[in-house]
DNA sequence: CAATTACGCTACTTGAAGTATCGATACTAT
DNA sequence: ATAGTATCGATACTTCAAGTAGCGTAATTG
């Protein structure tokens, strides 16, 4: 069995980081929340936060993945699968915080390439891989999947600031099955 | 006819700091293209950069603007020319820095809504309306059009580092003519 | 020539990411 | 108990970039 290591034990304050850099990007938007602003939100000090996570992208990613959570593949039929899962993404994008943290850290990471690579192993990678399981498709239609419906919300958020209403869900669950389905 | 207001007439250099910004951008990336860099790349001041755009946002929109310039809506039929366009626009942000800079300034409009309203107003919307007339579309559908070709296209760009390859553009081409044909 | 406006240059302010250090605290191992 | 170790909060710091201010100079119009 795994025997403490010695020294201090973390305290379990991630959950409440996670949630105060939600709430804080939330109120403030991606650029304001600073990890200064998140920390105190918390009730920790910033050096505690850069002690777990890297930097700002990270903490972001990681938040998100906490705030993710495993896709629900409810369903018996492919169709029924995919526009679940993209039901479940675009509420979830349209959580609060969650699609303005989304949309931050995917623009750091575009010229960040050691970003990217958090971004897409500790994010995109498990959900890609449950989807190819799930839906027997290749990789590279998978990914392609991703791009459109992660894209597509995304994108509609960058330019309105609001998240896609339930109409063009809609239109975008039809579109995507008839692609895919 | 417009008599030359009194004073010093700007120097005709708005197409050497665009030039400058794209291949800055494409060097370096987004986040490292400072102000600074670009100024110097286009061998002027900082401080003449700023005089005509009031941000670097704003400067990254209108070089973007520039970049792109009309859509080339050719094509007899429907199809043909909705392929066309977005082949068009696949082309344009595969270009060496033109992606770069539109998934940075697409990124910073999140949480700033001057920019975001620059950005719609200056880049989104002049396609939007000639969309509206050559498709005979309404807005909310030419807006989804949008957001599905250009944030499947970003997304791609974001995660990967590699502009959106030829089998994918066709597979985003085929889906959006069944979705809008 | 006077007025006006843009230019380059330098210096500055502001804000945020990330780092360094230190005394205090909470554990493990002996 | 006591030594060793690792975390904590707090403060100060470095670095970098966006954006601003002021000034002397250059290019125009009238």
């Amino acid at each position: 069995m795994p025997t403490r290591p010695p020294g201090r034990p973390r305290s379990g304050v991630d959950a409440t980081v996670f949630a105060a850099t939600l709430s804080t990007v939330h109120e403030l938007g991606y650029a304001h929340a600073t990890v200064d602003r998140i920390a105190a939100a918390a009730g920790v000090a910033k050096t505690t936060v850069y002690r777990r996570w890297p930097s700002k992208g990270a903490l972001i990613t990681a938040c998100l993945v906490d705030a993710f959570g495993p896709v629900p593949l409810t369903g018996a039929d492919r169709p029924s699968v995919l526009a679940s899962a993209i039901r479940w993404i675009a509420g979830k994008i349209g959580e609060p915080g969650v699609g303005a943290a989304f949309a931050g850290v995917f623009t750091d990471a575009v010229n960040d390439p050691a970003l990217r690579q958090i971004l897409s192993t500790r994010l995109q990678d498990p959900y890609r891989i449950v989807l190819q399981d799930a839906l027997d498709e290749p990789e590279q239609r998978v990914l392609f999947f991703i791009d459109v419906v992660v894209g597509t919300l995304l994108h509609r958020l960058g330019m309105t600031g609001e998240p896609m209403t339930d109409d063009d869900v809609d239109a975008l669950v039809a579109m995507v099955l008839h692609a895919l389905g």
